[in-house]
DNA sequence: GAAAATGCTGTTATTCTAACACTAACTTCC
DNA sequence: GGAAGTTAGTGTTAGAATAACAGCATTTTC
C-alpha cells in the first residue's frame, strides 16, 4: 500500500451475459451501443461499479434495469484485466452469468442503449461484439456448459411448467450434443427431481405431452449433495467426431 | 462512463494462494505481515496491480518475487470486492491459485514480510487470516478440489520422480477421500499417464517403492479431451457419512 | 533369521451406460 | 369419418465401469 496514490485511477465494471431459452434455442441479451467507444456494435449489459457497492450488487443492478428481474440465477465467472481491454481508461470487468425464463418479463431499452435484443448464442459468438465481449460470452458460455453437468440449472432456464421433450431439447443446447430419447428420460425421471403435474400440453397440432414441474426441495438437495448429469452424445456422433481428428493429425 | 472520474478512485489487486504437497500433507503459502493493517497476521501473498499491468502478469509477478518461479499452474479463481473488505479504501482483488514443487525452491521472504512460511491448509482455514482470506482460502481449495476431478492437475504438485503411494496420499488429501489402493493404482495406470522409470526409491526403511514420472503429453492429451477421475471413497465411508446425516437431522 | 514396514497384485459381483423400435394419442386434411 | 401426419411414450439387453476384497513379496532393522 504505503499511500501509493497512482493505483487508484482505475475503475472496474461487471458485464452480465444473461442467457435464455427459447424455441429450442439457446440466447443471449445484448444491448446495441449508442455512444462511443463501438457506436453500433452489440454489447453485453454491464455498468461501472458503484464506489460504495460490492460486485454482486452491481451485477444484480444491471439485470434488473434490464429486466425488472430481482431473484434470478447468477453466478460470477471470470474476470478480465487486460491493460488495453477499454479504450478510455484502465477498466476491468468481472463478468457474470445469469439464467433467466425469458417469458418472465419484457425487454424495455435502458437509457444508455439504442436497442436491447435476444440473440442466438452460436450467431451472437460469431459475429464482432465491443470491447472484448466476445472473449466474454465465450468464457461464459463454457462456465455455463460446465455447470449443467455439475448442478441441475438448465430449469432456470425453463418456464414453470415444461415438457420432457422441451427438457431434452434444452439440455441439447447446452451441452451440444444429442441425445437419446429414452436414456434422457429414464436418467431425469430417475433423479426425482421432476414433479409430474397430470397436465397436459394444449393447443399443440400432435399428441400432447404431460407438463412437469421441477422439485426445488430436490434441487437444493442435489446441489448440496453434487449431481452428475453425464449425458453422453451417441455413439454414432462419437466415432465421426473421433474419425475427424484422426484424419486432422 | 460519461467522464464521470469519482469512478476512478478505487484500485485492484491479486492475491494467490500457491498450494503445495509435503509429507502427506496440503500445504498453503502464507506471508506474516510486517505493517498494519493486519500487522502480526498470516496473509496470502498478493499485491496491487500496475497501472500497465495485466492481472495474470501481475500474479505471476507477486508468485515469482516469492519463490523465484516462472512456469508454474496458475489460474485464476474468483474476484473478492466486498466494499469494506480493505481498510484503506476501495480495493478489489482478483484471487489465483497456483501449484507448486515444494522442492522446487527457497523461501526468500520479500521485503514487505517478516515471515514466510508453508501452513497446513486445515489449519490455515482455521486460523484467523489477514483481511478476507479465510474466504478466499476457502474458496482457492474448493477450486482445487474441484479441478482435481476434471484435469490431472496433482502431477503439479509432486517432484519429479514419485511413488504410486504418493500419488495416493495426494489425491486423499485433495479429495478428503480414503481411496482403495489396488483401485487407485489400476485406474491411474489404465489412462497411460504415467512413465514407469524402472527405478526403486532409495534410503527408506522397508521395501523401496518403484518410481515413477508422468507423461507430459498425455497429460495435455487429456487436458483437451477431458478427463475424470471420479474416485469414489470406500462405501465403508460413505455409510458412515449417510449414517450421521440421518442422525443430524 | 525374525519382526516390522510397506509394496504389489487379480477376480468377482454389482451397477451404470448405451443401443435400439414400435405403439399411442392427438390434429388436420380430404 | 377415416387416412395421414406428427410427436409422445415406453423396456430390454449387452457391454463397460466400478467397488469390494486378502495375501504374498521385498527390504531394513535388530
Amino acid at each position: 500500500m504505503n499511500g501509493e496514490n497512482n493505483f487508484f485511477k482505475s475503475a472496474f465494471s461487471v458485464d452480465n451475459v444473461i442467457f435464455g431459452f427459447d424455441d429450442g434455442d439457446l440466447k443471449v441479451l445484448l444491448i446495441k451501443r449508442g455512444a462511443a467507444p463501438f457506436q453500433g456494435l452489440w454489447a453485453l449489459p454491464g455498468d461501472l461499479v458503484y464506489p460504495n457497492e460490492d460486485l454482486d450488487t452491481a451485477a444484480y443492478r444491471v439485470l434488473e434495469e434490464l429486466t425488472g428481474l430481482k431473484k434470478v440465477y447468477l453466478e460470477q465467472v471470470h474476470t478480465f484485466g487486460a491493460v488495453d481491454r477499454h479504450p478510455l481508461g484502465r477498466v476491468i470487468t468481472i463478468a457474470y452469468f445469469s439464467l433467466v425464463k425469458i417469458s418472465d418479463f419484457t425487454l424495455t431499452p435502458s437509457s444508455f442503449a439504442q436497442n436491447v435484443e435476444w440473440h442466438n448464442v452460436d450467431k451472437a459468438m460469431k459475429s464482432e461484439l465491443a470491447f472484448d465481449h466476445n472473449t466474454i460470452l465465450e468464457t461464459c458460455f463454457n462456465a455455463l456448459t460446465h455447470r449443467v453437468r455439475i448442478r441441475p440449472v438448465g430449469f432456470e432456464l425453463l418456464p414453470p411448467k415444461f415438457t420432457l421433450t422441451e427438457l431434452q431439447h434444452l439440455y441439447e443446447a447446452l451441452l451440444r450434443a444429442e441425445l437419446d430419447k429414452r436414456n434422457f428420460r429414464k436418467k431425469i425421471l430417475s433423479m426425482s427431481l421432476l414433479i409430474d403435474l397430470d397436465e397436459l400440453q394444449e393447443g399443440v397440432p400432435h399428441r400432447p405431452a404431460k407438463l412437469y414441474q421441477f422439485n426445488k426441495d430436490r434441487y437444493h438437495q442435489l446441489e448440496a449433495h453434487g449431481f452428475s448429469f453425464e449425458v453422453k452424445e451417441s455413439k454414432k456422433k462419437e466415432k465421426k467426431k473421433r474419425l475427424a481428428e484422426l484424419i486432422a493429425q
